[in-house]
DNA sequence: GATCAATCTGGGAGCGCTCCCACACTGTCT
DNA sequence: AGACAGTGTGGGAGCGCTCCCAGATTGATC
């Protein structure tokens, strides 16, 4: 529906011009006052403050847009198919990062839901129509094509997390690996003895991560690492419940769980209470995330704390550089990992 | 990936002219064709399409704006002290609704979050800087001034959710009195005798309504309504607990709660815990939004579910509607009250 | 064959800004 | 005195589109 006319709303507000016009200079003069230019007397400044007070002038941002050939924003794209981040507050975080990050500039920041591949193209072509200054792409699978794309058209742009170890695009990660020893290392500490983990989808690159940690923590502690005390799921609650019932079967005398993340510990932790066994007495439950979920559990769940917001801001500041960087940019793309933090509750 | 930068990443691709010279036609043909006027005769119309495919055209949007007092983006404006909203699906799902409602538009979703008086004032420039053509307001106080800004300057708007009962801006609200009213009648009709309520902050409308379902149900039982049996809290977790504990002291007997939310029925439920009440033996708890949390509670938690996303699909199209009807507008400002539903679960 | 409405089409005139060039003005240095 | 930087300043020329008004074309009608 190509809309029908939406009248003068904002047409006969003062612009420029009148401005100008106003105190007795020329529009030149007036844009640079608005635009902080150096090279203009006091005198004049005042002038114009004067007159842009007066007339409660508000600049027009989609003419500027035109004009300067910048958008004035940027977008945060979020994979939707990815739903899970929605009803966890790892999402709601970042948003507030970016929001923070960006809330002394002039961007405004749009949200970008992408679901389908029709979508993606529809993204496409808002890039195309020079829509925005930059991206920030939110939990990046390794083979989404999102990634790929911004970096042929060159637009400043910046991930959460990252497709591996190699990743061509400027990010932000959080310390997966630390986190995930910190939260290993805790349990041996602890005393167990037996410390079994499920995974997230070994496709991605997070999952890997923790998975390292995890062996770290058990080489660096002398254990050895049994490859059957490890099970992979898919991040889902379901994915945990399936992933304890076979970790059970295969190791009914393990002691503790590292799960990769907080869902997929709430699934183990229902599992674990069918077949009996008591948290922490018997098993100890470690999680990753922090969400809002580790801590209404019962017990509540020991859990890994990502700087989430923190990641949120940092991306955007990121952004930022990148966007001002302009013309002469360095080869490498800024990278950035935040620490995470073992934040120990009764479950472990 | 040498070379020339963004500025001008976007200038060069092809224009209207372009395209115009390639079809052999003039400006306004190709403007008409691209905006799907009838006015053109079919020969021509495909003479254009195939210029547009061949250079890969695609309209830019900021010029579009600027020239037809457009902007072809609504803002989604959500009070963050409201963190509460973010932490819960509520608001994810409206902003998932919001987009799908929005997904064939060509209208883009600006999220834009509002946490201190200066972003509200950035957030009026915007309007002003003729940025958006419409907004969408989430979860309004009966004292935030932004509704009565937005009615001021005329600009199309919608809330999720009203301030009182005579709401002059056009809403989309869930159906809480009648939400409430099944969940207290359920809790009758497992044979409940005495059902207390821990409401909401009693000057936010939707905690008024809550309360009104509760005592119409208590009522239409042909019981009394004892307003001991009801406390008000803060629609926190804290909340809760202090609401759960005045109760337990005023009327120990009591052997069923309404929670207006179901974070102060989490918080309700530990206080039970504490208190060595059994849930749902000796006290049946019913929430209210049915959000992840009434999930993952112990024993799950028998909730009223509401159409989130469906409300967010249905104020972008009450918007749609706003903005299409452009200046000459209806009197009366739509309005739309979706339907709420109970979910049992084992908590009652 | 001329007339007239109905339909289609080209392109001028902006929208409100930024960019940038040229033209003042200062002083300062020969 | 003239030449010469160094500042400030005005305003033309767009940015890429939409609007809208004439003018061209068509076909039907007298």
């Amino acid at each position: 529906m190509a809309g029908t006319r939406r009248r003068g709303a904002g047409r006969g507000r003062p612009t420029l011009e009148e401005v100008a016009a106003r105190a007795g200079v020329g529009r030149g003069t007036v844009s640079r006052v608005i635009n902080g230019s150096p090279r203009v007397s006091d005198r004049t400044r005042v002038a114009v403050q004067r007159a842009v007070a007066e007339l409660g002038y508000v600049p027009n941002r989609v003419a500027r847009a035109l004009a300067a050939d910048r958008a004035d924003a940027v977008a945060l794209v979020i994979p939707e198919p990815e739903t899970r981040l929605f009803a966890e507050p790892y999402f709601s975080d970042i948003i507030r990062g970016v929001g923070a990050g960006l809330a002394d500039t002039d961007l405004q920041l749009l949200l970008t839901l992408i679901r389908t591949p029709k979508e993606r193209q529809r993204f496409a072509d808002y890039l195309a129509a020079h829509r925005v200054d930059g991206v920030l792409l939110v939990s990046v699978h390794a083979d989404d094509p999102l990634p790929d794309l911004l970096e042929r058209i060159e637009i400043p742009a910046v991930l959460s997390g990252r497709r591996s170890a190699h990743e061509s695009v400027a990010y932000v990660d959080s310390d997966n690996t630390g986190g995930a020893r910190a939260a290993v290392a805790h349990l041996v500490e602890r005393g167990r003895t037996t410390v079994a983990t499920i995974t997230g989808p070994l496709d991605m690159y997070v999952a890997q991560c923790r998975v390292d940690g995890y062996r770290d923590a058990l080489r660096a502690a002398g254990r050895e690492v049994d490859p059957a005390l490890a099970v992979a799921a898919d991040f889902t609650e379901e994915g945990g419940r399936r992933a304890m019932r076979e970790l059970l079967a295969r190791r009914p005398d393990l002691d503790a769980v590292f799960a990769a993340s907080d869902v997929m510990a709430a699934g183990a932790r229902q599992v674990l209470r069918e077949q009996g066994r008591r948290v922490p007495e018997d098993v100890a439950l470690v999680g990753f995330e922090d969400s809002a979920v580790a801590r209404h559990m019962d017990p509540p769940l020991t859990s890994v704390r990502q700087a989430t917001e923190e990641m949120g801001r940092a991306m955007a500041r990121v952004l930022l550089e990148e966007i001002e960087g302009g013309a002469g940019r360095t080869a490498v793309p800024p990278r950035l990992v935040l620490p995470t933090e073992l934040v120990a509750r009764a479950s472990s």
